[in-house]
DNA sequence: CTTGTTGCAAATATTTTGCACCCAT
DNA sequence: ATGGGTGCAAAATATTTGCAACAAG
């Protein structure tokens, strides 16, 4: 579908810089951004969108389920695109690289464990840090 | 084992602010505390203590291995009582109240999902969001 | 047109840091 | 005594908000 019409599709209107931030998660290769990267990419890309503004659209498409906010360690949120399909994240403690990974056993017995504490689930993040070892990690620094 | 044997085993001088911090997470009932938490708690106990020592000696505490420090969604960081065992949580969303539980399936499988993908984890964190059910909130807003 | 949207600047919120004074060892 | 520790205020970082100008429908 075409972004604009996938932003009507949660009212709202389609401006440059939605349609921009949108384009960007859609394209780019990194797939978690923060609300600072979004901004700096904005800039070099020579767009000229306000941080602020960044900040706002960000809140808006997660409210309307286009992106997912994550909190990883280091204060910061960032931002991925809202694909459907639920999946957990690896971080590479090496390059700060993210890797996905879906693991239907581990969401089934995440359910389980809830449901016996008398919890609905609404949501849950894994966030798994690791070590790259067969993977020769490609962004060592 | 003593408070204050046990700062001095990981080299830090037993201080009144420390022991008392220490203290703190030792008999509350609430086992999540954020700094802006530690810091009000001691206020009204009538502790002269500073915000920024408080932060201070957190940090100091979770790189000693006393604590661990958590990133749920809110922004703020909480911390709790390192006891050795390890645990995921289950945050409730009505009350933000912080329910710990353990599953020994959900390890092996987060191991074996790293291991497949060339990881050897380092650590993990699991947060479960969800609405009480059976559980009737306490702390309902 | 009319209402939602934006950019800017100022305000919040959280955490860190510089510095002079203080206290545990 | 002395080096680490503390409180305070200021700085740094991350995010939100007020408001007048602006643009999408």
């Amino acid at each position: 579908m075409r972004d604009l019409d996938e932003l009507k599709n949660v009212g709202l209107k389609a401006t440059l810089p939605r349609l921009k931030v949108l384009s960007l998660f859609e394209n780019s290769k990194e797939r978690h951004l923060s609300a600072e990267d979004v901004y700096k990419v904005l800039l070099t890309t020579g767009e000229d969108v306000g941080l602020a503004t960044v900040y706002r659209v960000l809140t808006q498409f997660e409210q309307a389920g286009l992106l997912v906010r994550h909190h990883f360690e280091g204060g910061k949120a960032v931002f991925e695109l809202n694909q459907g399909g639920h999946h957990d994240h690896i971080v590479c403690l090496q390059c700060s690289r993210v890797e996905e990974f879906c693991d239907e056993e581990i969401e089934k017995l995440q359910n389980k464990a809830a449901d016996e504490r008398g919890f609905k689930i609404n949501g849950h993040s894994l966030y798994i840090y690791a070590d790259c070892t067969k993977n020769p990690c490609p962004h060592k620094i």
